[in-house]
DNA sequence: TATAATTCCTATATATTAAGTAGACTATGT
DNA sequence: ACATAGTCTACTTAATATATAGGAATTATA
């Protein structure tokens, strides 16, 4: 699993509109000063992110973005995946690869497998409810 | 982490100097094809890895490359992150890191670090002792 | 209804990395 | 000597990451 600017920035957008749930909508421009990224890249990640269904927008004046569900319904793995892509190591542990001669008889392919279970299982059982409660924790105003 | 053809080479190449280890010399080219990789982009990848100390070379007439060291002295974790360069995620997660003004308050952090760490504990205790073994129970032969 | 504040859309730029290719040079056993 | 290796340096090509730029479309509100 690598994490680029993207899936940081992504992330980060949507803890603050987590933070901002049922409260009130943020611009591109507030995303993009509260987490530190740039505000034109940073608008094509919310874009991006509308189309994966996990924020709405509202266009206009008094628009910006807001959750198009609770926080406790969004799992930081799912974020990330939607961004990022695939989380595996290596693409050959994929039920489907056939770029392989050697698949079968691959030490090296279960260890892959192992490693990703291993992010997955941690990536996947956090929600953003739980993030920005331990955000809230740490001192981060919403 | 991340595995590039880069590194699956490289782990292929001591995978099969393993199978070969007090046994024999293996050419650049017996390895190309044994692992099914451009044997010119190889042999920079063993220069690399000879760099790293994990193996040695003969030149000229009968001569070919060689482990360095016993099997089980050589983990996963220390081959792929000579060749890759650090396993982690994200940088951020280092001690020495200082890009990111958020950092004390940051929520994902304390989650890459236990990614990494999960990934880590599983590639560093796997020796090419262990994989050679099982690759000959699996059917390839030495 | 004009205006300012927004999001939306498309194109372009730049740097870095991945994954090779090519060719000449050096060493060595027979 | 010669065939068989490894060594070294440079170049190439494609993809990806990380943005920038500019304008069009939408909307609340004065």
């Amino acid at each position: 699993m690598k994490i680029t600017f993207k899936g940081d920035y992504a992330l980060k957008a949507i803890l603050h509109l987590s933070l901002n749930y049922n409260r009130k909508l943020l611009t591109g421009n507030d995303l993009a000063k509260l987490i530190d990224a740039p505000s034109k890249f940073l608008e094509q990640i919310l874009v991006d992110l509308k189309k994966g269904g996990f924020i709405e927008s509202r266009r206009g004046n008094a628009g910006g973005y807001l959750l198009s569900k609770d926080p406790s319904l969004i799992t930081l793995g799912e974020v990330l995946r939607h961004i990022e892509g695939p989380t595996e190591p290596i693409s050959c542990i994929k039920d489907d690869y056939t770029n392989c001669v050697h698949i079968d008889s691959c030490v090296f392919r279960p260890v892959w497998q192992r490693v990703d279970k291993a992010a997955s299982d941690i990536i996947d059982n956090i929600t953003f409810a739980g993030l920005a409660k331990q955000a809230v924790k740490g001192g981060l105003n919403p």
